[in-house]
DNA sequence: TCCTTATTAGGAACCATTCCTAATTAGCAG
DNA sequence: CTGCTAATTAGGAATGGTTCCTAATAAGGA
């Protein structure tokens, strides 16, 4: 279901969006990766064919569209947010070694009990599950492909 | 199972970790909380006790902890980091309103069959749920406790 | 076509975290 | 007990992702 600008442009329309030529070429990069992009990615992809935006306007489309609910953040860790958006319930695995992420579609993961031992008054709106673990590449301990280890902390997990 | 200061130099032994005094007491301070505190969080407690204690020295052990597997980073957003020393397998519940987390030790959540379209060379390590909502005092909408909205960008979700 | 208001771009500011460095100290060997 | 060596600590500077501030621009409705 490949969304055209014009698709795109509707959408917007129909949450009460206003349709720039940014945003829209924001959205239409991400909606279309698998890659759950940085700000800085999305920058840079859509920097090409518009070459005044700037960052802040990809951050400040971001969180619009995060708030209109088209677009959700993802937490890998804490260096720089990641963003997502696929709507459709899915989980995530990220790879520890070159922090790639890999989307999940397992509907067994989709229907999980509500865990018990919760306060009867906290209402749960959504759930996720975060696999850990090693891609093919990053396999051999201690290996990663586009990261090199750099910094004078020593690297926790 | 509450951790005296004796008890945490021997573990650090166990772990092949130097004893220092400022290590000791703020492990001792995260593996009994159950408030997953900031870095911030953990100086400002074990201040009192330590006038000469920096920042730094709090990151600093905290990598150090984290690299013997003594400490985890939770991951609930993209502000700060926080800390866990709570090793037994559990997930959490984060309340996006006042975006505190609680335990859950559910063991139905623990044996989650590994999820399908995985690439086959991928090797999980571990995974956590993590459920979010809204606490009881955060129930009603926008409604937030601890922090009061602040900010020019639309609240992300 | 005009008006109002959101959006954009650019630069400055912020703040959590890391880096750098010299002084201190833990743990070990003698 | 004493001295050695390498890790740890504290403090201050630097980093970098993100947000703030502002004026100019453009979208959508009247």
């Amino acid at each position: 279901m490949k969304l055209s600008l014009e698709d795109i442009q509707h959408k917007f329309r129909e949450y009460g969006l206003k349709s720039t030529p940014q945003r829209t070429a924001i959205y239409h990069v991400l909606i279309h990766s698998t890659a759950h992009p940085t700000a800085e990615d999305l920058f840079a992809q859509v920097s090409p064919a518009h070459p005044m935006l700037s960052l802040n306007t990809v951050y400040y489309t971001l969180s619009v569209l995060g708030t209109a609910g088209l677009v959700r953040e993802v937490n890998v860790g804490h260096d720089r947010a990641r963003y997502d958006a696929n709507l459709t319930p899915h989980h995530h695995v990220i790879c520890q070694g070159c922090q790639n992420i890999i989307d999940v579609m397992d509907p067994r993961l989709d229907c999980l009990a509500s865990p018990s031992g919760l306060p009867h008054d906290f209402e749960i709106t959504s759930y996720q599950v975060a696999f850990r673990g090693y891609c093919g590449t990053c396999r051999q301990p201690q290996a990663s492909t586009t990261t090199s280890p750099t910094g004078n902390y020593p690297a926790s997990s």
